[in-house]
DNA sequence: GTCTATATACGGATAGAC
DNA sequence: GTCTATCCGTATATAGAC
């Protein structure tokens, strides 16, 4: 699948998004009217990622918020309750589009390879649909709470843990290398993770989504496949 | 070359580091006795990587740091000017010792993937040693200031660069396959990366340093000498 | 060289007018 | 729903005693 294809497959538009938070949020929202909610939900998020982005979460004042926004300070507490409830909400939404992506990209290939290389590739096209939530999610990670730490974690375990079945999988039927599966689905992780950690420096080099996507593919399938290096 | 080899043969301590800095910023620092300042300095610099790698530096405070050291504030501003001028010398430090242990690690390897394994290896082993500074140079990167900034961004493209050169030899050589050397340069950095970055998932499942660097130096080998994927 | 005490500015959050 | 004005805590940084 190519980025395009995965991205008119899944169609999560960001005013969705804002409906999906405007709507999970309700009881601590005091805006009434969904299509003004909506509207200002989008800006921002927009204004809290590109800010953040530079200097991070902490450090943006609410003032610099108002001023990217163009709403005051007592209206943006409209919107949330808190400086740390907005840090929750993003956090949980990020967490949700995820979940939801993942689980409808389980997808019906039966060849091992195949499937490791579909899953990988999706993971990388989601981040870059998704890229502000995903830096911010994992920039920001440290200013959580105990309880919003553990989910996240739990989200980690939850992503590596698809790519350590699917390797255990072809391990079985012997068509990939024995191994440490959950190193390698670790050394996977942190691959699909530079894409939207260093993004600029893929930009800067012009390389595409679909490019680094393949490369990391063929990466691991060198690896999986290389069975002159096996174990034992 | 094993991590504790590595470790033998550089031999940074914490001390010989903190002279350095005192060393080389004496004129901004009022503190007139060597032994006292390089002392503190340790103190200080335990205390910041400590804080901030639970909350940042953005938010960990003066008053926080005072606590830590058991220095008072007016004693602390004996030693930096401003806490911005703090992070600034952290960082130059972060660099000169990257710097000056890959320079001294440019071993005497002619075979490419001989080569390139000890580069891989020496680079995970020093994230190890360092760890706070690698970890605290990536994750405030961002509160840099333009100049500062262009000096972590020159180090990367340094540290890439080496990676290119010995991928190219082995392209020459006719050893590696063909490919697109600097992608394969930055995917290898992810993983080296990853190592500073999630370091407790590492931890937690007892991956000791040795063992990571020797999966890495797998993966890569796997993917250089799989000539069989070669392109055109 | 280090302390305590404080100047000064900026942070998050809210009250009340429109 | 949004704005302006303001409360009050905490931030960095410094002055001056010891």
């Amino acid at each position: 699948m190519t980025y395009s294809e995965f991205k008119r497959k899944i169609s999560e538009s960001k005013e969705d998004i804002c409906r999906e938070v405007y709507q999970k949020n309700q009881d601590s929202i005091r805006i009434k009217k969904e299509k003004t909610a909506v509207k200002n939900f989008e800006k921002i998020f927009d204004a809290v990622f590109k800010i953040s982005y530079s200097k991070g979460f902490q450090a943006m004042s609410m003032r610099d918020l108002s001023r990217e926004t163009g709403l005051s300070m007592g209206a943006l507490y409209g919107y949330f309750t808190s400086k740390d409830e907005l840090l929750g909400i993003i956090q949980r939404q990020g967490r949700t589009m995820v979940k939801r992506v993942l689980e409808e990209s389980q997808i019906d290939k039966d060849e091992p390879m195949e499937r490791l290389a579909a899953v990988i590739a999706a993971h990388i096209y989601l981040s870059e649909v998704a890229r502000p939530w995903f830096f911010f999610t994992f920039m920001e990670a440290r200013n959580l709470s105990e309880e919003e730490l553990k989910a996240v974690q739990a989200m980690e375990s939850y992503t590596e843990q698809i790519l350590v079945d699917i390797l255990e999988g072809g391990e079985n039927k012997g068509v990939f290398k024995k191994g440490n599966h959950p190193l390698t689905a670790s050394i996977i992780k942190a691959m699909q993770q530079d894409w939207y950690l260093k993004r600029w420096k893929y930009k800067k080099r012009n390389i595409s989504v679909d490019e680094y996507a393949q490369y990391v593919v063929d990466f691991v399938r060198s690896f999986c496949l290389d069975k002159q290096a096996e174990p034992n």
